[in-house]
DNA sequence: GTCACTGTCTACCATATGGTAGAGAGCGTG
DNA sequence: CACGCTCTCTACCATATGGTAGACAGTGAC
């Protein structure tokens, strides 16, 4: 990675928290400027267009969670469901201090194709593998059979969904304190263990 | 319910779709009019301010996915799992056949306080039922233990986020096609199922 | 006929938005 | 000093947006 200039690394850190949370479309480049406390124009010197922030907000948050993931899958033992619970644990322990990393990738499907398109290149050897990898621990049987496509997007959609859906938790009565934080934690691993366990 | 103008419905129609799928601050009056084939000022006798529109479109949908969800507990067994399985079903017909649906409630936390205060309060006995009875039945030992209200909004994130997330089915190459949908759904059931039972 | 009412429309407005043009400040090099 | 380079700024612009004012057509009551 190119090492960036402050002032750009504060308009990419902006707007990843502005576009996750309030959505790339209700974010206006006025208001991020403002967040930054610069003008407009600063924006426009660095990325060359409303699109191209967009696109490298992406590409930052994806690469982001691309490593931590890494990282958790090598430092985790061979047991699948312990390695699953390191890969669940690395992304949400950044997906609750920072919400908008992963409503931003909620974001792609409302974008252009051509963000979705490459956003898709970007991440499909990730998916791949961890396909590959589902399948050989169901064949040792130390997985539950299923599809293991269906079964990576259904433990991505239930990790993503309760990490970006406050509305849903505060429904429930959840707050955002450090012990409801950790409760959380503990119930949805508890949960993935339960629907994965063979 | 008050029966509604035709020229009424196919804007609460048209609005709901716009805004599921892209959300509201993306979707323009303009927009939604083009669509339903009349003048933007017809939308603005109609409902007073995009607001209200937004308001209007979440009470409808939150008022069907309500009504599907009691008609599914009504019509299944005693037994905590088919029920369970009984309401997924009934949520998730609605919500591939009209990804807006869900994609809408998502919206909730991106709108104004005020809004967020109104579909709580409407939600929260539907949710406050729900918990209770999940506490009844793990206390039966008919569920698997664990806090009953985050296990409701663990379901639910399940549910939403498979059914909104077009982006990850596709990145792990699943396509809209009947028999896709029927693989889906029996996969996410069995995911749920093992998530439960005790 | 005319009055009131409903529903749709055209014409318009103030504001906000993404983006352009270009000036100016700071700074290292010759 | 003068030149070029990097970075930020002020001043604009064309367009799109939510919303207002009011005209116009249809319809039923009197």
């Amino acid at each position: 990675m190119t090492p960036k200039a402050p002032t750009c690394e504060r308009i990419l850190d902006a707007a990843t928290d502005l576009f996750g949370v309030r959505g790339v479309e209700a974010v206006s480049l006025d208001v991020i400027a403002a967040e930054v406390g610069v003008a407009k124009q600063t924006l426009l010197y660095w990325f060359a267009s409303k699109d191209d922030l967009v696109q490298a907000v992406l590409v930052e948050a994806a690469t982001q969670l691309g490593v931590a993931i890494e990282a958790a899958i090598r430092a985790s033992s061979d047991d699948p469901l312990d390695r699953i619970e390191n890969v669940v644990r690395a992304v949400f322990r950044p997906a609750v201090r920072r919400p908008a990393l992963l409503g931003l990738i909620r974001e792609v499907s409302r974008l252009s194709p051509a963000v979705g398109e490459r956003f898709h290149a970007a991440l499909s050897p990730l998916v791949d593998r961890a396909v590959v990898y589902l399948q050989k621990e169901m064949d040792r049987g130390r997985l539950r059979q299923g599809d293991p496509r269906l079964i990576a997007a259904l433990c991505y959609a239930t990790v993503t969904g309760i990490a970006t859906e406050p509305e849903v938790l505060r429904a429930v009565g959840w707050s955002p304190t450090t012990t409801d934080l950790r409760r959380l934690r503990t119930e949805l691993l508890a949960f993935l263990r339960a629907a994965l366990a063979p």
